[in-house]
DNA sequence: ACCTGAACACCGTTCAAGT
DNA sequence: ACCTGAACACCGTTCAAGT
């Protein structure tokens, strides 16, 4: 006799995601999620394998929240606003965010991100055979940044220094690819 | 009456951490580490506040395997030593290495680190003013790196791979340092 | 001062049972 | 097909007690 269906994935990682922002990531059991969804910690078994796949699933849609970028513009606006809107869902997701580093991005969302990059990157005239690894480089340095902000390595510094700090690192990077574009290594 | 005293701060957290590298983060529980030191998991909480302070402690210990490079070396192999030491740590503590990212820097192991490159920036001609800032800036690149492969986000890419994203990373690194110099931002 | 034994609340996960 | 109840092994942590 099917019953009607009370959760779906969907919903479990939504009330996952949910807990670990309000309460932190150690306030993250099963069942703290089954109680957001008025069922018992056993009934999430049946949509997700277990608690890892659980993490897994909700780092995976982080990255489907990044926008993609107004594509008449500029590459390096381009850029910046991807940079921007990663910083800004790792403040959304301070205590998840970070777990981004443990796994491929692998999602539809991620590889839109990626293939915007990649985009950009070509127009910015970086050689086919590198754009590749540039993004690779990029999206490490941002998502390392981001996730050490969020995180707390950058816990004695405020606000303001952390914006200033990260407006260099994009001038860093935009200027090492420019003259990595001027002079490409053999 | 005061026995012998069995174990201390050190042991545990060495303890600790030998765990972590042989079993996983997961397999790094109280008995675990009281299992390996021949104790009852209530003899650690003498030496540790808690899992959170123990956690704390091996991290911090972490950046204390870093050794000084050799002072009469150019600043760019300088940097280029303590980048390749701090991979070769992350590759030890595969596990542990990503925490680092949750907490700031202020052992003496980590000052000590980040003094030798205040001096490596300063003789590259970093502004005083901005020899902090530059040293944040890739100290979370080069942590944000090695984070990512330990870690696995490079799950899918060989090891000669990512030999050549960290050379790369490196050129990055140098030339936007350089042009930063040759051009200081306002 | 340092370690142990007993105990508590909680955690992830299983399995058989209900509808 | 989907959810529940009962149960299991394990976890971090406390507290009073031993030496």
């Amino acid at each position: 006799m099917a019953r009607p269906r009370l959760i779906d994935r969907a919903a479990v990682l939504r009330a996952s995601l949910a807990v670990a922002d309000e309460r932190g990531l150690d306030a993250l059991t099963m069942q703290a999620v089954a109680e957001r969804l008025g069922v018992t910690p056993m009934a999430l078994y049946r949509h997700v394998e277990n608690k890892q796949d659980l993490l897994d699933g909700i780092v995976e849609g982080l990255l489907d929240e990044i926008p993609p970028p107004a594509d008449d513009q500029p590459w390096d606006e381009q850029l910046s606003a991807m940079g921007q809107a990663i910083r800004a869902t790792a403040r959304r997701h301070p205590t998840v965010f970070p777990l981004l580093l443990q796994l491929p991005a692998a999602t539809a969302g991620a590889r839109g991100v990626r293939e915007r990059v990649y985009r950009a990157l070509h127009d910015a005239g970086v050689a086919e055979a590198d754009v590749a690894r540039v993004e690779r480089l990029i999206s490490t340095i941002v998502l390392g940044f981001a996730a050490s902000e969020v995180a707390g390595r950058f816990r004695a510094h405020s606000r303001a220094t952390l914006d200033a700090d990260y407006a260099a690192l994009e001038r860093i990077v935009v200027t090492g690819l420019a003259s990595y574009v001027a002079s490409p290594p053999a």
